[in-house]
DNA sequence: ATATTTTGTCCAAACTTCGAACAAATGCCC
DNA sequence: GGGCATTTGTTCGAAGTTTGGACAAAATAT
């Protein structure tokens, strides 16, 4: 039951009605095809006179096409409906510390070409190289069909309408305009967001299957930092200052160790690969510098090596990756206890061993949550190599063809 | 931009267009009344003669009637539409510990009538005893109008959906049917839902103002627990168990003082009445039984009168309180962190010392925010004596009527 | 008195969905 | 092979919408 914002509403023409049933009709193609119009008359139930002009109108806009016909025990043969994503291209960019990828992605999420290079930092070189690769890659991959525009990932606090990167600790930026820079560099629409709300972004636009029936759910990534992404009916909470979703410093204990951001006991202080790693090697961070932190972060033994350590049997290693487990579980009880989403998907790391920390998650989860039904919130991992913050950068851009039309 | 639900859709017939733009109209002219035709044409940005459609409709509808005519420096008069309110009729019913309230409410959340009694802790009696009383008061205070429902606020978490209390610690329900007895008893639709929640529908339906704009909020209410309610994109967050919005659970420090649910270190332990009055006397709530802590709260000295005291001068009942507005701010900057609202709302007892404790709460508050902007979140307190519980039980009845109409 | 302005209604045009009829395509049965 | 049933996809009139403009009514200014 949704309030009507009376100081920015949308009233209904008398479009508005066909407007909403072809984007209906479109989200379903997307999802069963292929499919026949007389299937989609049935799934809407509308008549199918109805959704032979939606088809209609759909195929001129270019958004599907008609392809082979079907089989059917008896009756006419259907000729099924598909979506058209393969010619219609987003170029994807994930900034990180180290390394700058660039993907040449279609609508669908599926990637093209992969480009990986040192991150330059300062910003108006940044956008000079990120502008020449990714027009040599739309000349060389790009034959295949139109870029729409490119999305940026950026670790770090962004402003998603202005375009502005407001604090990006990691890069040094610090309220950096990147879209309006990059767009006129490059002739195409640039959206930039946050890597964690991206993740999310790519879950909720770019997800097939069950996993796409959830429209409340909150994505947790856990790397450097823990980026959080939190959906809400279907929607992507940005918030008042586009800091939403920063659950990685909340305290879990306001005198706990320091963290990046300069305060202590955030979550992020607990549960980040630096904070798995410092349990391992005793590091003690409130006494470290911030640059040696950092350093400590680009270390050559990371989390991964950690984990194998932990599967030789390493119990030292094994702790580690425990108690971080089980701080992540605690932190995750707050998530629940809060906004209590359908379902909460995880990504990092630290992820891998999923195998050996999922139960001493669940039990630390269930410690600090309100009540028992709550405890069964599915917590699902996503696949590292699937490549979330990159297929994020493409929904950024590809998400606006399948949303909701705004009415009311 | 909001992804469609392909499990759970509404196609647009021929009326929807109609539907909408009814509704619309009936919101901006609930927010403007008394207002022209003419006039909500122009807001609307459609012709004066859809707005006649439109208000025929709604006339016949009930939901707004003509009134006087107004004055213009030229031209006809024009004739005011006003929304109507005053005889659709709401039971509004706040169960607390000690005491049960019933208000008699009109859809803009008049109060009409006020019955108070000794609230009656099995379920069956309560159901027979308070449905006495409300037939009662409907029939004695009741000839203004229609009762359209029974909106109940409860301590604890409700199941809004089923209508069960699933846990009301205070009053000992645990999965207590409420909704079906009481509707079966009195022949009226009852909606049942969770105190802070409930709050917050309150504001979100009932507030008129300024602060009828934000469309994304946190309502935190402080008095034996913490309640919160979580609006987002003008739409209440229920969540997948009904138990969305329990920052007062989030830990402040995982080792911090007992809480009543059983948990250690909860906001809620640091920030309660409870917590408040602890500090002054020097309790150690630990050590204390549920049972003693319990009739602690209910003493007849409460943070009311050490709000008294510490305006009289007594430094402790000050430290006391100033200490809590230290706790409060730093668990909103969680809430400011995690969901950044437009604004947040905060009631309770306490917040009569709003002139004592701002400047307390909003340096810890930027002590753990993380950008500057979101320091700024507009925090706002909503005077006792508008009775926000049972305003909300009344929001719970008029909403609907007012919500937009589901599309996509 | 007349002109001007504003309100509210009315009507044809354009655009929707809805329901039913119809043509096309295919398999089954004799 | 011919008829029949079944399914798909199109077409068309009916009914419900907004759109844009015309028009009457009502009130003030000149």
């Amino acid at each position: 039951m949704r309030k009507i914002n009376t100081h920015d509403f949308k009233v209904a023409t008398r479009t508005t009605s066909r407007e909403i049933n072809r984007r209906i009709a479109l989200n379903l193609i997307r999802e069963h095809q292929p499919i026949s119009r007389a299937d989609l008359a049935r799934r809407m139930s509308v008549t199918r006179g109805v959704v032979s002009v939606l088809a209609q109108e759909l195929i001129e806009q270019g958004l599907i096409y008609e392809g082979a016909t079907g089989e059917v025990t008896r009756g006419r043969k259907p000729t099924f409906l598909h979506i058209r994503t393969r010619d219609r291209l987003a170029v994807a960019v994930d900034v990180r510390f180290s390394k700058t990828y660039i993907m040449l992605s279609d609508f669908s999420g599926r990637q093209l070409a992969l480009e990986i290079y040192d991150t330059v930092f300062a910003p108006p070189q940044f956008v000079k190289e990120l502008s020449a690769r990714v027009k040599r890659m739309l000349k060389t991959q790009g034959s295949a069909g139109v870029c729409e525009g490119i999305g940026v990932v950026v670790p770090g606090m962004v402003d998603h309408r202005t375009g502005r990167v407001l604090n990006a600790p990691t890069l040094g930026w610090r309220d950096v305009d990147v879209r309006d820079k990059l767009a006129a560099a490059t002739g195409l629409p640039v959206q930039i967001e946050n890597s964690g709300r991206a993740c999310s972004l790519a879950h909720l636009w770019l997800e097939r299957g069950e996993a796409a029936a959830t429209q409340s759910f909150v994505y947790v990534s856990v790397s450097d930092g823990v980026g959080v992404g939190v959906v809400v009916h279907g929607e992507l909470v940005r918030g008042r200052d586009h800091i939403a979703g920063e659950f990685g410093h909340m305290p879990l204990s306001l005198d706990g160790p320091r963290c990046l951001c300069g305060m202590t006991g955030c979550w992020e202080s607990y549960v980040s690969n630096l904070a798995t790693l410092s349990r391992y090697f005793g590091w003690n961070l409130s006494k470290l510098s911030p640059k040696a932190l950092h350093e400590a972060g680009r270390d050559s033994f990371n989390v991964l090596d950690l984990v194998a350590r932990a599967r030789g049997g390493d119990a030292k290693a094994n702790a580690a990756i425990q108690a971080t487990a089980r701080f992540l579980g605690l932190g995750l009880a707050t998530v629940v206890n809060t906004l209590n989403p359908d379902s909460i998907y995880l990504a990092g790391e630290i992820t891998t061993a999923w195998d050996l920390i999922e139960e001493t998650v669940r039990v630390s989860l269930a410690e600090r949550v309100l009540i028992a039904s709550a405890e069964g919130t599915p917590l699902r991992v996503s696949p590292v190599q699937v490549q979330p913050r990159l297929r994020g950068a493409a929904a950024l851009i590809a998400a606006p063809t399948f949303a909701a039309p705004r009415v009311a």
